[in-house]
DNA sequence: CGAAAGGTTGAGTGCCATCAACGGCGGTGG
DNA sequence: CCACCGCCGTTGATGGCACTCAACCTTTCG
C-alpha cells in the first residue's frame, strides 16, 4: 500500500517525538488493512458494537449531532492521521454521527492489537496518549471560538488550526493547504451561516490576509491572522515538551 | 475522614458498574491525603511539573481562557468526583487555568498510583476508561450548546446537564440540587451575557419549567425542559451499557 | 442538457450584547 | 454597632452582529 514513511499517523507521531524503525513498522502494520469509504458515507454504523476504533488515513470526516428542527453542531473534524471513535466508540451510536466529507481510506484497529502494540512499544502507547491530550486542547479551543469570539476571529482562529494540522502530517507547503470543506461545513464547525461565513470570508480576503484559489487556502499575512485570532501557537511548542517527558511517562508505567 | 461510601468518586463509578468491597476501599485510599483549597484560588498553579492529577472531593471548580480583551470562556466546570487535570494535565500551564469557584477538598493521585491501582484492579481501569468516555460527551454537548442552541435552549440544557451530574454522585434530590455558580460564571460558560442569562433564567421561572431559591435550583417541569433543550438522557442509559462491556473490555486487555 | 451542489450577493430583521442603573446582602473595619 | 463597600442579582434602553429570506451565477455531473 503506502510507504510506511508517508502514513500520517507516524508523521503525526513523529513531530511528537523521535521514533525508531521498529515503532515506524508496527505503526505501518497497525494500519495493514485499509478501506474505501465514499464520500458522505456514515464511517460508523449506528448499532454495530465497536471493538476496536479507525485510523483515518486519507480523506477528511465530520462528527456532528443534527437537532431536532434540522441546525447541525460538528464537533470536530478527523484529518489524515487523526483515531476515530475515540473515546466514545462504544455507546454514541444515537447521539451522533461520522461521516466521510470526501472518499476516505480508514483501517480498522481492534483494541486488542492496540494493547498489544502498546505492551510491545511503550513509548509509542505514550506518543499516542500526548496526540490526544493535543486533541482535547483542539476541543477547547473549539469551543472558545464557538463561545467567545466573533466571526471574523472564528473563521481566522480554525484556517490557522486547519493549517497546523496540516502541517504535523506533513500534508501543507509555504503556509498553504488544501481544504477539503465547504463552506456550509465551516459554518457548521463555527456556529455560523453559510452567508456570513461566505462574507467573513471575503472580508479576510478583501484585507489580504488569506487567499482562496478554489479549495486551497493560502495564509498570507500569518502574522496578522494570528494577531486576530488571539492564536496560541502552542500547539507546536506542546510538542517539544512532549518530546521531554516521552521518558517519565513510560518509565511511570513500567 | 469521610466515609468510603461517600465519596462522589466512589459514588459515580458505582453508578457505572457493581463495585466491590475491596475496590471501594481501594479508591478510598487512593484519595486518602485531599487538602483543602480556598474559593477563588489556582488549584493547577502554573508552570509546576505535574506528577499526577487530582480528583475534586468537595466544591466545584472550572476550566478556562480570558482572551486578550477580557472576554472569558469556561471549558469545563468539575463538580465532585470529578478528575482535575486530565488529559492535558502537561503542558496546558499557560493557555487554560483551573480555580476554585468555591473552597474545595481535592486529592492529589500520583500517576505511579493510579497505575498500580489500574493493574490490581483491571475492572476499575476500564470504568474510569468509561467515565472519561462520559465527559467526552459532556464536551460535545456543550459546544452544542453554544454553537447551536438559543439562549434559553442552552441555560435549559446545563440546568439539565448538571442535574444528572450531582444524581451520578448523589448530590440531587427530587430534581433539585444545589448550583455553586453565579450567573456570570453561567454566562462565561454558555457564551452569554450576565444580564442575558438572567433574563432567560426569569423567563424559564416565568413559564414554571424551574425554580430558583438562592443557590437552590429545582426542576419543576423535566419533560418539558427536556423537550425545550433536546436533552438526551443517554448520560445515563450510557452507564448501563458500559456496566454489559465492562467485562468485555477487561477480557481484552487481560 | 438539465439538475444538483456550491459559491456569491443584498435587504431586512431579531437575538443577544452593551451600557447604565438600582437593590439586597454579607462582610468588615472604624 | 453601624456605615461603607463589593459582590451578586435585577431591570430597562439602545444598538449591532449575525441570521433569515431570496435571489443569481458557476461548475460539475449524470
Amino acid at each position: 500500500m503506502t510507504f510506511a514513511s508517508t502514513l500520517p499517523l507516524t508523521a503525526r507521531l513523529a513531530h511528537l517525538t523521535q521514533l525508531s524503525a521498529e515503532e515506524i513498522a508496527a505503526l505501518a502494520e497497525l494500519q495493514a488493512n485499509p478501506r474505501k469509504v465514499p464520500r458522505h458515507r456514515e464511517i460508523i454504523a449506528e448499532g454495530r458494537t465497536y471493538d476496536g476504533l479507525l485510523v483515518l488515513i486519507e480523506g477528511a470526516a465530520i462528527r456532528y449531532r443534527i437537532l431536532p428542527d434540522g441546525r447541525r453542531q460538528i464537533i470536530n473534524i478527523a484529518l489524515p492521521g487523526d483515531f476515530i471513535g475515540f473515546p466514545g466508540c462504544f455507546f454514541e451510536h444515537a447521539l451522533y454521527s461520522i461521516t466521510s466529507v470526501v472518499e476516505c481510506l480508514v483501517a480498522p484497529v481492534a483494541f486488542g492489537r492496540l494493547l498489544g502494540l502498546f505492551e510491545r512499544y511503550p513509548r509509542l502507547a505514550a506518543t499516542i496518549f500526548w496526540s490526544f491530550s493535543c486533541e482535547t486542547a483542539i476541543y477547547a479551543e473549539h469551543l472558545i471560538d464557538v463561545g467567545r469570539r466573533s466571526a471574523i476571529e472564528r473563521i481566522a482562529h480554525f484556517l490557522l488550526e486547519l493549517l497546523t494540522r496540516f502541517e504535523a502530517i506533513g500534508q501543507a507547503e509555504a503556509h498553504s493547504y488544501h481544504l477539503p470543506l465547504t463552506q456550509e461545513l465551516i459554518g457548521d464547525a463555527l456556529g455560523l451561516s453559510v452567508q456570513y461565513v461566505n462574507q467573513t470570508l471575503r472580508q479576510l480576503r478583501g484585507e489580504n490576509l488569506i487567499r482562496l484559489d478554489g479549495p486551497r487556502v493560502t495564509i498570507l499575512d500569518y502574522d496578522g491572522l494570528v494577531a486576530l485570532a488571539d492564536f496560541q501557537r502552542s500547539y507546536l511548542e506542546r510538542f517539544r515538551i512532549a518530546e521531554l517527558r516521552a521518558q517519565n511517562w513510560s518509565g511511570a508505567s513500567a
